[in-house]
DNA sequence: TTGTACGCGTTATCAG
DNA sequence: CTGATAACGCGTACAA
C-alpha cells in the first residue's frame, strides 16, 4: 500500500507543488514541457517524483476547460455491427491518435441520432468526432463545429456534401457479388436479407446484387431470414421440392449465414455448388471451416482501417474549415473457394 | 440548414440566458430541474427554446469541474478478447447506467497496465471504472479511489482483496470440460492452447483442464497452435499415424479453434467423435453450422452480462469505502451436441 | 425570479 | 525561477 495520506479529494497542481517545494507556475512548465522556461533539471526532477509520490493526474476537464479544447477523440460506435472489422479500426485509430498525444473514447449510445446524438458528443468538447453518416445531418455537423470540434469524419455507404466521408459501400459489395455470379453464367439468382439487427445492412446489400442484376434484365428471388436454423431448413426444403423453383446462386448476407444456408442445404439433401451456389462476404476463417469451403467477398477491412486512419490524421492537421481531399472507398473483391 | 449566427466558440448558458432574456441562474435551474426554485413553466419554455435555437450542449468538463465529479463512467478495454460477449456487456451497462444520467465511454487503449493506466482513466475524473483485474494492482485502485472515482469494478480471473470484482473464471471453464469428458469416460485427453493474442486465457483455461484431470491421476497432452490450417492438419496426421499415441478427446480452446480442428482431423480422415472427440467453448452459433455439431462449454455471457450490470449499479449506491457484497461468478456448463 | 459573486483546476501573462 | 492575477463555463448561495 501506498504511504500517501489518504484524503478523498484529488491532487491538484497546487498539491504537486507544495510538496516538490515549487510554485504552481513551475509544475505546469514541467508538465507541459514549455519551451521557454529555464527549469534545471534538478527542479524538474523534484517535480516529476512529487507527481509520482501523490500520483497527480491533470484533471482534463479543467485543462480543456482553460485551453478551449480538450485531446479527446469520440469514436461513435455504428449502429450496425461492422463485424470483426470494428476492433482493428478502432484499436488503429486509437494508436494513431495516442502518437498526437488524443486519447480515444468510444461512445457506445447506438440509440441517438441526428442532433440528440450531437449534443451528447459535444458535451465532452472532443477535438474530432468519428461517426456514421446516417446518424449525422448536415445540422449535427454544424452543431459539432459549432461546439468547436475541428474535424468530423463520417462513415457510411453514402458521399454526403457537408463531412468528409470514409465509404463502406454495402450496396457495392452487392454489385460486386452479383458480377461475380453473373459472370460464372448464374441467371436464377436469390439472396438472403437478414432480419433484426443486420436489416438495414441486408436491405443495403440486397439493393446493390439486384440493381447489377437488373442490368442483365433478370431478378432477384429475395429471401428474409432470421438466423435460425429451422427457417434456413424450411427454405432449403422447399427449394429440394422444387427443382424448376430453385435458385442456382445464392447470395447470403454474410458468412455466417451462407454457413447456416450450407448446413440447411446439405440436410435437405442439395449439394453445393452442384445444384446451388453460395456466396457469403467478409471472408472470415469461417469460410475455410465449413464444407465445402465458402467463396466469400472480401471486404478488405484491413485496408480498410488503414485508409480510416490515414484520412482521420490528414484531416486533423488541417483546419475545420479548409476542403476535404477526395477519400478512399472500399474495393470488395471476390475470394473464390470451393461454394461459388 | 440552421439560422444562427455562424460563431467558432461554443454557446455558454451565458449565451442562452442572453437569448432567452433571462438570467444565467435561471437557465441554470431549469436545465438542472432544481426543485426549490419556482419557475413558471413560460420562462422554462422560453429557456429550452433558447437551448435548441442555439444548439447548446453543456460543457462537461466546467460542469464536473464545478461539481467535483462528473457522469462519466469509463470501461476499459478489456487485455483479451472476450468474445461475443464483450458487445452485449459493454451495451447493457450502457444502458443501465444511461437510466441514470451516467455515460459510458470505452476506454481503448489496452497497452497502458496498473498506475499508468489508472492515471489515463483518473484524467477524465469519472464516477467509476471498470476494468480487468490484471490491469490493476492495490495501487491502481487506491489512485482512482483518491481521484474521486466512487467505484471501480473489476472484471477478471482471481477474486482480489481490494476491489469488488466480477469473476469471469477462465481455469474454470477447463475444469468444467475436463469433468465432462472424463464423466465420459475418457482418458486420453489433449488440449489446444493458441499462441498470439489469446495465449493468457489459453494458459488459463488449460491450466484448469490440467489440474482438474490431474486429480484423477492422468495427463493432458497440451497443444500450441496459431489460428492456421495446415498447423492444424500437421497435428491431426500426426494423429492418423500414430493411432496408439492419438488423443481419444480434445479441447479445444474455443469454437473457433475447435471447428478449425474438426476441418483438419476430417482432412486427416479421422472421424468425430468415433475417433476423436472434439469440445469447444462458447456456445456460439457456429456450433451448429459445422459437421458433426459441435458440443461446447457455455459461458452463459448474457447471465454474466446481467449479474455484471446488476453489481454495477448496486456499488454505485455504495458509498466508496463501504464493504461491497460477495459478488456472483461465471457458471460455465456444457451444452452436448454431437461432437463430444 | 434576478443579479452578483465565488470557486472548482488549469494555464498564461507579466513583473519581480 | 516565483508570486500574483485572470480567465475558461458552470452551479449555487445570497441578498434583492
Amino acid at each position: 500500500m501506498p504511504q500517501v495520506p489518504r484524503q478523498d479529494k484529488a491532487p491538484t497542481s497546487a498539491d504537486v507543488a507544495r510538496a516538490a517545494g515549487v510554485s504552481r507556475t513551475t509544475v505546469s512548465f514541467v508538465l507541459n514541457d514549455v519551451p521557454g522556461s529555464g527549469i534545471s533539471d534538478a527542479t524538474r526532477e523534484k517535480v516529476l517524483a512529487a507527481v509520482r509520490e501523490l500520483g497527480y493526474a491533470p484533471n482534463a476537464g479543467a485543462r480543456a476547460l482553460r485551453a478551449g479544447t480538450g485531446n479527446l477523440v469520440v469514436y461513435a460506435m455504428p449502429r450496425w455491427p461492422l463485424g470483426p472489422a470494428i476492433n482493428s479500426v478502432i484499436e488503429r485509430t486509437r494508436a494513431a491518435l495516442a502518437d498526437r498525444g488524443l486519447v480515444l473514447l468510444v461512445h457506445g449510445d447506438r440509440s441517438l441520432t441526428g442532433t440528440d446524438a450531437a449534443l451528447a458528443w459535444a458535451e465532452l468538447r472532443p477535438r474530432a468526432v468519428i461517426a456514421d453518416t446516417d446518424r449525422c445531418t448536415a445540422e449535427s455537423v454544424d452543431l459539432l463545429r459549432r461546439h468547436g470540434v475541428r474535424t468530423v469524419v463520417l462513415v457510411g455507404e453514402e458521399d454526403v456534401p457537408f463531412a468528409p466521408t470514409v465509404r463502406l459501400a454495402q450496396r457495392k459489395v452487392g454489385r460486386v457479388a452479383a458480377r461475380h455470379l453473373l459472370d460464372r453464367g448464374h441467371r436464377r439468382i436469390a439472396a438472403i436479407v437478414p432480419t433484426g439487427d443486420l436489416a438495414e445492412p441486408g436491405e443495403l446489400r440486397y439493393a446493390g446484387l439486384a440493381a447489377e442484376v437488373a442490368t442483365t434484365g433478370l431478378a432477384v428471388a429475395r429471401h428474409d431470414l432470421g438466423f435460425d436454423h429451422d427457417a434456413a431448413l424450411a427454405l432449403a426444403r422447399a427449394w429440394a421440392a422444387d427443382p424448376d423453383g430453385r435458385p442456382r446462386a445464392l447470395f447470403a448476407y454474410n458468412d455466417e449465414f451462407a454457413a447456416l444456408m450450407l448446413r440447411a442445404l446439405r440436410d435437405a439433401g442439395l449439394s453445393v455448388p452442384g445444384d446451388i451456389a453460395v456466396l457469403g462476404v467478409d471472408d472470415t476463417p469461417l469460410c475455410e471451416l465449413v464444407q465445402p469451403r465458402l467463396s466469400s467477398v472480401a471486404l478488405h477491412t484491413s485496408d480498410f482501417a488503414e485508409a480510416h486512419v490515414r484520412v482521420l490524421l490528414e484531416l486533423l492537421d488541417r483546419g475545420p474549415h479548409e476542403p476535404w481531399p477526395e477519400l478512399p472507398e472500399n474495393e470488395p473483391r471476390v475470394v473464390v473457394r470451393d461454394s461459388a
